[in-house]
DNA sequence: TCAATATAGCTTTGAGTCGATACCAAAGGA
DNA sequence: TCCTTTGGTATCGACTCAAAGCTATATTGA
């Protein structure tokens, strides 16, 4: 094994390392490190991208996975199910306030990463997107993002409008993820 | 939640779908993510730091879940056990040449890492040790790390010299991960 | 228009894995 | 000798994955 090849898996793994030990400590409230990131991207997800297959492929995991995390979810009293009445197959889950209680209390994972410095903070955050964003692109698969950074996105006071699902957006929703971001410069 | 809660929670979630994403590729060879997390620590640690115990701390996970971790590592024929001579409970492992050919093969992620930037990389593997030191000390877990940065590391040529265990160290065993590790700069 | 077919959204199933607990065996002290 | 500590393993319930199995909607082709 050459250096490079040294190099580079060192940072693979010093990234995996540190979601494996921050997640090791995510069992409040008997929830496991899967069930965790559901209910984090269900509070940050807009109301049309709470389905589990939405969630599924955010996390880059299975639909059959999700279905059983999020029941179980769903028992804990953590967040609720919502069947749409345009399709009778499709699901959509909202957290109940026991839910937004939950996902609000700071981990000591969260304090060590506060405790960086902000332009730390941000170089990370740019720096993750970047590996993030060419991970996915090699798959394939969806990048999902905040509505005011899409394409689809038209600025406006006081709402914002999604020119593809043309539906008005309030600046919080604004800020919320959505399956169907695209990002605004296409390159390729 | 108020609009620093949901900055923080945001770099938090970036990471872990990061992880989360990049391992769900791991899965040549039938190895989950864990076993080939195990395989890299094995990889790339050194003789004294190859035991279940060492992997279950450096991983944040516990013994039990190692022991079975490497069970099935080693029915896969990528690692064989080596017995102590002085100590009869304790094991270490050791890759065989099969291991070691399938931790040399590069992933998409890696691909995706080694895309960026150099810049970009030696600010990221900064600022995530940064970030993971701080959860492991608020943690009180051990850091590991290569024994050239070591405190009981002693250059000297050909080899160097582990003071602690007062043991020769060639210039390759000096870059492997060992389980006593501590930092030279003490700062508290 | 209307069945036949394809696709989409989610759930169930079975084999294998993870984490917590309890446990055994060896080593170290008092 | 007895007690504690340390290193590793067995077991059980919960979980994950992949694949197969529902329904419901969309599309096709007379």
């Amino acid at each position: 094994m050459d250096k490079r090849a040294a190099q580079l898996s060192h940072l693979r793994s010093l990234l995996d390392r540190l979601a494996r030990v921050a997640a090791a400590e995510d069992w409040a409230e008997n929830l496991n490190p899967a069930q965790t990131a559901a209910l984090g991207y269900l509070a940050r997800a807009n109301k049309f991208s709470r389905s589990p297959s939405n969630v599924a492929e955010y996390l880059g995991t299975t639909r059959g996975t999700v279905s059983q995390s999020l029941k179980s979810l769903q028992q804990k009293g953590l967040i609720e199910e919502r069947r749409s009445e345009t399709d009778r197959r499709s699901i959509s889950y909202d957290l109940t306030d026991k839910g937004w209680a939950l996902v609000s209390v700071e981990r000591t994972a969260d304090k060590a990463i506060e405790s960086l410095d902000d332009i730390d903070k941000v170089a990370l955050e740019a720096t993750l997107n970047k590996a993030l964003i060419a991970i996915l692109k090699q798959r394939g698969q969806k990048e999902f993002g905040q509505c005011k950074s899409c394409r689809y996105h038209q600025p406006g006071e006081p709402n914002a409008l999604c020119k593809l699902l043309d539906v008005s957006l309030t600046p919080i929703e604004a800020e919320q993820i959505c399956h169907e971001f695209l990002r605004q410069s296409l390159d390729t």
